[in-house]
DNA sequence: GGGTGCATGTAATGGGTTACATGATTCT
DNA sequence: AGAATCATGTAACCCATTACATGCACCC
């Protein structure tokens, strides 16, 4: 999507200082550790790794298993830890969100408000539910030993607490706004017709 | 980034619903309304409209100004509303963030939390600005006369206050904590300089 | 004369998801 | 025998941003 630069192998070398990892466990960890603000695709791990490698900001080595197929284990190296510094030395770039569900209530008008509600309740199911796994990883990080990197995720896992709530709390408020635009079209006491159209 | 579908061409036939409009207004006006939480470029625009004319979606008319180039305006058909339509009956798809100012503060521990800081800081004072920003544009809602679009619009405008002022709650209390870390860190009292890495 | 705003486009580039391909082993 | 899990990878596709190209008119 950028048409310059992502930070996709830098992703990457920050989850290799935690643990020496496969690609495949990385698609794992990425899925449960950052994957609620950062995803990325198996199509994305591998070449990246490999590329990693070329450069020497990674190491691999192959190991064994009993039962189950070989891994390449990769770890981080000094230099991939150099580039990962100078990474985080860099401002983050401001995301550019896209909201489907917003655009289509911004454009709500031209379907039914019950349509609507029904987008907004499955939200308010499904960030429920993220609400309580940002919890439950608030308490396994506190449930942990402290180490140097705790205090950080705490912090990754409050955000995705406290925009969870906010977002429940605007789903409420839209909700009672979408029932009384429903309740008043299907009434059509004095409702006035008006153009949908703004005109010239 | 989607391998299949994007919304972007019925982002453009909604608000074409609003008024027709030329490529470069559409530009503008995606800017000032939706472009917090959907954005598009003039590298899609155009083609986009192309496509959607030859798709009769959107009819095109030349018009001649005076002092200005000639603008090609666009509406949208009858069956680009039906095409609006069946796409506002898709049930919308949860969007994939990618936070990189989160990202860099999950791997925090590998720099100093002075940088991080500045980091929420000037988080801090964009979110701030986008607070008063959204917050103008519910009271412009307001002030307009009524009509069928504006509830909705307000709930999108309102959407991104809640967000907004949810973030800035969380950089208060982030704030805190890495100040807290900051001084921990300058200090090594009692301070065990415990391993960054997890291991076996 | 040069910068800025209006206006429409195209091309290069790069990134990301999905789907496909392969293969071993364990469980049912 | 067949499904599921572990494991690694490639290729097709598509989409989005950026940069580039063009040209007119107005203002300083």
């Amino acid at each position: 999507m950028p048409a310059r630069s992502s930070s996709t192998s830098e992703a990457l070398l920050g989850l290799l200082t935690i643990e020496p990892m496969s690609g495949y466990d990385l698609g794992l960890v990425i899925r449960e550790s950052i994957g609620h603000f950062w995803n990325e695709s198996y199509g994305q791990i591998y070449p990246n790794l490999k590329r990693l490698a070329a450069e020497g900001l990674v190491a691999s080595k192959r190991e064994r298993q009993e039962g189950k197929p070989d891994r390449r284990i990769y770890s981080i190296t000094a230099k991939g830890r150099e580039r990962l510094a100078a990474w985080l030395a860099i401002p983050p770039q401001p995301e550019i969100p896209r909201n489907e569900l917003l655009l289509k209530l911004f454009f709500g008008a031209q379907t039914d408000a019950e349509v609507l509600i029904g987008y907004v309740q499955v939200m308010v199911e499904t960030h429920r539910a993220l609400l309580e796994e940002f919890e439950k990883t608030e308490r396994e990080i506190a449930r942990q030993r402290e180490y140097l990197d705790t205090p950080f995720w705490k912090i990754a896992a409050r955000f995705g607490q406290i925009e969870m709530e906010a977002h429940l709390r605007w789903a409420e408020e839209t909700l009672a706004q979408l029932n009384k635009l429903a309740r008043k079209r299907r009434s059509p006491s004095k409702a006035r017709t008006e153009k949908s159209h703004a005109g010239k």
